[in-house]
DNA sequence: CGATGTGTTGACCGGGTTCAAACAATGTGG
DNA sequence: CCACATTGTTTGAACCCGGTCAACACATCG
């Protein structure tokens, strides 16, 4: 019996199945959004789920005394909510960085509809599961990288989830400003900007003509191993 | 229908049902550990999600490179393994800091079993989803707060975690070093050790007699109002 | 056109790291 | 029991990466 979903599947195939999956055996809420849009926010009662269809996503956790974070970026395929269920409140807001869809899912619907259908449970503790993993690569990056490679790792990373959903991964429209980029990775804009200067100067990533939001990523391995030779120089001690 | 663990219970109350729960509707291989001993290594296949039933634990997420990070603290009624589940195989090493007990449950026993009983499938999402919660405060802390109120904050997150498991919150026996504390911070040793001095020097903690390991906070809310501070005087621009 | 938001780059500053020295705690073997 | 090694902690001094402040370049838009 195949408790968990057959191993041997990319991940584009992964998300298309979880897409069908949910279509088939749930009702589910199309809601076409702009950017900007708020999908919740923090505090809001935790009715739905949301899982990305199309465009992509930010989701920022908010301290009381003002401070706040973008926790996470998130694609076709990924989960929004998934930290409110515990206590039934959203715990970050999550908003719009382009024009696209989500499909919104009744989490108690889901939660009974697990009960019935093994593969959605699978699929669901798989998500959260990947979840968790990134946003603790993540904290590893924030907490042993150095400004630079730590850019670099970011566009590694989104290159990844490019290619992961069967884009083409060597060309990335930024729809973030340097300022968010910089919040996201845990430094402040003029630092962002001037990696993206050194990356450039060093031939790992390319400006395009058209603004400084796009740009060409020759070689993703490339990004790799700049973020290698910084670790590498680091522990020469 | 309720479909969710009775919001007005106490985090005591839940860790209580859960553990309950779990004895009930499954088999459990109780396992006894000691300090250092490991729970399982990254990269292992996932046969068991554990809970922690005594003691408490550390995950450590490690890259190919060397760098590595403590991740998580775990203590009683927290489940370790969630973040292998999407690939079948464990994301972290886990290990025991003191003697301990954990619940051993097997996985696919588990997901079948949250096919029948409601409220264990509850209970799994609630705690994956606490997690998730709780990683993305470590981020936002790390980012924002400045290596002393980060310490302050550790140290209150540490006596929250203890009130909520209802035991006495004032005395604290940190079973770690300062270089570890430092690496699950982000910071160096002697980052830890300074930011300590100053917290005793301030009387928002008081060593004991015994050691430099075992801390008094006389006041657990002059910690928050510390990392307040630290917040507000960095927000004066 | 000016106004506004965003990006780049330079000069300086400071919090945290690095390097180093001394001390405390613990354990080991003679 | 002490001599000694080992590991962890504290504190000081110098240094440096990234933050801060500031000036300027470019867009887009009314």
């Amino acid at each position: 019996m195949a408790i968990t979903v057959d191993t041997a599947v990319t991940p584009s195939q992964r998300i298309g199945q979880l897409l069908a999956l949910l279509q088939e055996q749930l009702p589910i809420l199309r809601r076409v959004v702009h950017a900007g849009e708020s999908i919740y926010a923090a505090g809001d009662a935790l009715e739905h789920l949301y899982v990305v269809h199309a465009g992509f996503f930010k989701t920022i956790n908010g301290a009381a005394d003002g401070r706040d974070k973008l926790i996470g970026l998130h694609f076709k395929g990924d989960w929004l909510g998934f930290d409110g269920i515990a206590d039934g409140r959203y715990g970050c807001d999550a908003v719009a960085m382009d024009t696209g869809e989500v499909w919104a899912i009744r989490y108690d619907a889901l939660l009974q509809q697990c009960g019935r259908s093994p593969a959605l449970l699978a699929a669901v503790h798989a998500a959260m599961s990947r979840e968790l993993a990134r946003d603790r690569d993540a904290m590893l990056a924030l907490c042993t990288l150095p400004a630079d490679a730590r850019v670099a790792d970011f566009l590694r990373g989104w290159a990844d989830a490019l290619e992961q959903r069967g884009l083409r991964s060597d060309q990335i429209t930024l729809r973030m400003t340097r300022a968010e980029i910089g919040n996201y990775l845990g430094m402040k804009l003029e630092t962002v900007s001037r990696a993206l200067s050194r990356l450039a100067r060093d031939k790992v990533i390319d400006f395009a003509e058209r603004g400084r939001r796009d740009l060409r990523i020759p070689d993703v391995s490339a990004l790799s191993a700049f973020v290698e030779r910084s670790v590498a120089a680091a522990a020469v001690h």
